[in-house]
DNA sequence: CGACAGGTTGAGTGAGCTCAAGTCGGGTGG
DNA sequence: CCACCCGACTTGAGCTCACTCAACCTGTCG
């Protein structure tokens, strides 16, 4: 087991903040529990997903060392499962309480946190074509997990596409597509390594020049995280 | 319901709550501002909306009378726009603040608010057929300001679009086909009244089942989360 | 080894996109 | 008042990308 040894300067808060361990695929709560706790990942990764009720899932992120989730208001509205093997560490419903000012921070930078990750899930959705997904989720999660370019994914072809709304075939056609160009390239389904972060990033905006001869007004291509000045096109009137 | 520490106690809110009149089509914030302050609309109708380098947009939300949006950490993660002739109150940077436990609400369940908002916006996303986004966008849209059952809906087709990450075309020929159906009436562009709703729930909900012969196992549809065992029947239409 | 889960790849189909008219209504000017 | 324009909307025709169906491969585990 994982040993805090001192590293938490004095703990005050006599709620239980234990430790607990899940194997691969277990359920830490599901959809519709009583939002008692939130978590922190201390190893492995976790998924949180939403159920319709026609059987298909929309996984709404995943969390991995040191993320935190389970954020809600009352009841969960997403369930979560481990992805590979997890421990984590319980935090007892101290989340609506606007102190605990110290470790991971309060109730509203846990919220900020949550909506901040909402938001990166609705930009991959937004985005269209698989190839851009596809694109945005590696380069997301190689800025998450990624040592240098290389990364080894802990999640299955069917959790990327549930996370990306798309089939596992197409996932896998895409992953294929994008080493036989030479933007990325695969070492087994797990491990990938980006070769062209550069063209990885033009094909998670959308720019796809290079598939068709589809031109774009992608003269400003240039990585401005916002910007947009936006040209004439605005909202009429 | 939720505890003040009386470490944070007090706090003067001598910031400014102006009230702001934007016409059609005006921009409140723009993506990547400061975030320094939130918004109640008065009356009117707001849309948020990412903008992406290739130039489409992803609508996050519209946001009608008594909503409030603008809640970001550090600066706007989207813009907003009047979508109709709108009336607002800014109130400033008091949301970062954990008091305020009068009015609308803390920061807390402002956050609240704000994260339940992008969930519903993945949702809508996450669903995949043309007929589910607007059938669903529909029932959350008459939810919010439907009269009973008709609703007059202030935003554009190119802005449904942009919501459900459709195009306008799309858009009006899945309107124009409910309507065909007679599951909506459609009174102008504008003007719809929801003739069966519990069609249109079933339609939200992913049952295409009256649409085509397509069998889906909606039979066991509390059957495992996953399974897909899909026994080849019937799916070759 | 066989069974099975996860992954890849091919062939064919169709929902939704693109391109292209055409309609409708409101505003403006002659 | 009508002619004209323009923006919003609708609708048709064709195409394409992602889904469906299906086969096969690979590695793991009992």
């Amino acid at each position: 087991m994982i040993k805090l040894s001192g590293q938490i300067a004095y703990r005050r808060t006599t709620v239980a903040n234990t430790t607990l361990k899940f194997r691969k695929g277990e359920i830490i709560y599901a959809q519709g529990d009583p939002a008692t706790d939130w978590y922190q990942i201390i190893s492995g990764t976790v998924r949180t997903c939403l159920l319709y009720p026609d059987g298909h899932r929309q996984l709404t992120g995943f969390y991995y060392s040191g993320d935190v989730f389970g954020i809600d208001a009352d009841t969960y509205r997403s369930s979560a499962e481990a992805v590979a093997a997890a421990v984590l560490r319980r935090c007892g419903r101290g989340f609506a309480a606007p102190d605990t000012p110290d470790e991971v921070g309060n109730a509203s930078s846990l919220l900020q946190g949550a909506l901040s990750h909402a938001q990166a899930c609705i930009s991959l959705l937004g985005r269209r074509t698989a190839h851009e997904r596809v694109a945005a989720f590696l380069l997301a999660t190689a800025r998450r997990i990624g040592g240098s370019n290389s990364l080894r994914l802990p999640m299955t072809r069917a959790d990327i596409a549930d996370h990306l709304a798309l089939t596992i075939h197409t996932v896998s056609r895409t992953l294929s597509e994008l080493a036989r160009r030479g933007v990325i390239a695969l070492d087994g389904p797990q491990s990938i390594a980006i070769l062209n972060p550069a063209q990885l990033r033009l094909l998670a905006d959308g720019d796809e020049d290079d598939r068709l001869g589809r031109q774009r007004t992608t003269a400003a291509a240039l990585g401005g995280p916002v910007a947009t000045s936006v040209p004439a096109v605005l909202c009429g009137s």
